[in-house]
DNA sequence: TGTTGTTTTGTTATACTATTACAGTTAAAC
DNA sequence: GTTTAACTGTAATAGTATAACAAAACAACA
């Protein structure tokens, strides 16, 4: 069998893990970021990243406001979508663009350029770590990269054993 | 200095080209596929391929719609949205999921991988087709890739220099 | 501690993107 | 030419996202 030429980080999202080690620990990292980096970890902010990291499944933008106003912190949507992108623009959580959905971070901290695995049945994302980023062989007649969306949408193992039954 | 290990196709679209020809060979072999594979090409879906091959620059529903509500072909969305759909269903044109909108593939015919080169500045979208997949890297611990979305976001040449000035 | 400047939050309004559902029409197959 | 399937027209609505501005909280420092 031949070896794949790219490594990369097992996806963390779809395979079985110690989820609540795996909350603390992101929680933890934010925390410490943010305190490190003189950025203001908020209630909302802090709360969405949570709720975000819960499960790894994709929450719309709207989902998660539905959580924040029932918990009475805020019901307008800049709300969610201010909360969003602070921890997108920090690395704390991922965009998936193809469902127009938000995930916690599985891997923070770490610099990466991220391929998302993404099940179109039930939303959930792992996230995995290209340790040799594509985006340095595709810069080509002076088009300058500077940030790369990499997204494989299929089915997870549950939704294969799902679909075949 | 190093060759990449990855070949690719040109990234059509941000060099200098006959955009005449290119627009010309797209349609020939959007109607030549269609005849073969007994596909429509109606009216509303001819006209939504030569709007879109107008120019490489990434076109959103309802730009799109405007265009072909001016020529008095429907007014309403679905009517854009069917076109669209159709078109990227059977590779004439492509979504681009970083700026919701739609731009007509270059490499029609070239069974693809495509990687989407996005002007963050004038939405100038030039697509290179990786020989080799990275979807067969990727295929980890049981997730089963189906479509991969390969986005590279940053500044087109022409943007840079406007930039620098 | 009070003042000042900056960041964050609250709120309204609105813009943009996309789909469902169903009726009507056109084209293809037989 | 009838049947069947595909496509189009239209209304209604769902879902996603941002602009703009006022008010509050916070940080820095006099």
């Amino acid at each position: 069998m031949k070896k794949p030429d790219r490594q990369e980080m097992p996806p963390v999202g779809l395979v079985a893990h110690d989820h609540a080690a795996c909350v603390a620990s992101a929680l933890a990292q934010a925390e410490t970021r943010c305190a490190q980096e003189g950025l203001r970890m908020t209630p909302v902010r802090r709360r969405t990243l949570e709720i975000l990291l819960e499960s790894h499944v994709a929450m719309g933008a709207y989902d998660v406001l539905a959580r924040l106003a029932a918990e009475g912190l805020g019901d307008k949507p800049p709300v969610a979508y201010r909360a969003l992108s602070f921890l997108v623009e920090h690395g704390f959580a991922h965009r998936i663009e193809k469902l127009n959905a938000f995930v916690a971070c599985s891997h923070p901290g770490e610099s990466h350029e991220a391929v998302f695995l993404i099940c179109r049945k039930c939303h959930k994302v792992g996230e995995a770590n290209l340790a040799q980023p594509i985006s340095g062989e595709i810069g080509h007649d002076g088009f300058r990269v500077e940030r790369m969306v990499i997204e494989a949408e299929g089915l997870c193992p549950d939704c294969q054993r799902l679909e075949a039954a």
